[in-house]
DNA sequence: AACAAAATAGTACGACCGTTCGGATCTGTC
DNA sequence: GACAGATCCGAACGGTCGTACTATTTTGTT
């Protein structure tokens, strides 16, 4: 079956274009962060990498198509590092909590040193139409719905009381992320990770069935 | 009195050049809240008024001391229209009450088709160190103040518990205006007020000193 | 080793950027 | 109504932007 698995898998070695594309997509995504997705230039870009700037254009057939794979990229790295990893973790209140952890700490990894994309994105595109602002949108949509789902499980659990909102819930947990962000990147506020951790407590306890404490 | 008063007063008709600055102002207003501070461009704000770029660049000695310029306009106003009016509703929760209704009403004034310029500016210049950047810093340090403050008088009049941090209020009802934003003119949720007020009422009853209720 | 294809570089383009400067026009004051 | 200063315009500057084209080099396959 070696063979068979060879050919199933199909690892295939990365192509030189694939691999230089990677590598921009990569260093790309850690600059717009911290430079927003219009401040985002290719000269700059090509520069950064010691390539010209049109054998990086020709990568992508243009900007906005530079962007969404920017955001494709993202996304994908999202859900792996955050999405995935809490599936692995029991059902109920336990995922929840595993889910919002990794998120926070997801918007602080080092390889992302402006943040999550898609906070940024939020109030970058907010007001600009486009299939970029689509994309995220919808990537958005996405990460709710996980939230509002684990929520709904917890509540099948019984870890959650049954007349719970999930969609408020995922709402309440995405104002505490976006505090979490404003008070750390912008306010540089020390304390940012304690109130984040506080306010999901909190929002914990009220979630909870009727006598079921920690 | 009538001549000390009109002294005292000094209203002092704006002449032709303060006039169209503040004309200037308003619609680059406007429009920094649309396409961002970075994006706003006077090329585009010159022709939106008619006016020849160095014209209208002549008011300001650069594109900073515009952008600036903007942010106190929107700062003056900000107070103007939610903290000053809050300051006239009886002190303690309905005066917290006042001040959170009337920041989402200022969030989706009209003047302001793309919302609070501070939080589009917070997230479009957490990493881009400067002047501008400080001022929004301290904008919002001031209006967390006020929250906070808000808050604290709630607690000495009683209406919310003694034990309760005052500061992480404030960070709460920041989170509950990210949320609101970010569902509503991000999302476009038509549930997203419901969902604000909603994580609002939450966040009072939390806060109340026991044994009172509404 | 040869050759087609893929990847990268070079150069140029028109558009717009923030900014400067000298001159035209308008305002307010005597 | 004249004069000074405020206000505004036109043209131009050096730069950078995204993109298009054509070469040149590199890669992968036979």
């Amino acid at each position: 079956m070696a063979t068979a698995s060879k050919a199933a898998a199909r690892p295939r070695a990365p192509s030189k274009g694939e691999q230089t594309r990677e590598a921009i997509l990569a260093h790309a995504l850690g600059l717009a962060t911290r430079i927003g997705f219009e401040g985002l230039t290719i000269g700059r870009l090509a520069e950064d990498l010691r390539m010209s700037k049109s054998g990086l254009f020709a990568h992508f057939r243009s900007k906005e198509a530079l962007q969404l794979d920017i955001l494709r990229m993202a996304g994908a790295r999202m859900v792996e590092s955050v999405v995935k990893p809490a599936l692995a973790v029991p059902r109920g209140e336990p995922r929840v909590r595993a889910l919002f952890e990794r998120w926070l700490a997801w918007e602080q990894s080092p390889s992302l040193p402006g943040g999550c994309p898609f906070m940024a994105a939020s109030f970058e595109l907010d007001d600009r139409p486009g299939p970029v602002r689509d994309f995220v949108v919808q990537n958005l949509r996405d990460w709710m719905d996980t939230l509002a789902g684990a929520a709904r499980i917890a509540v099948n659990e019984g870890h959650f009381r049954a007349a719970l909102d999930c969609e408020q819930f995922a709402h309440d947990c995405q104002g505490i992320g976006l505090a979490f962000v404003h008070a750390s990147r912008l306010m540089r506020d020390p304390k940012a990770y304690a109130r984040a951790a506080s306010a999901f407590e909190t929002l914990l306890q009220r979630c909870r069935a009727p006598g079921r404490r920690r």
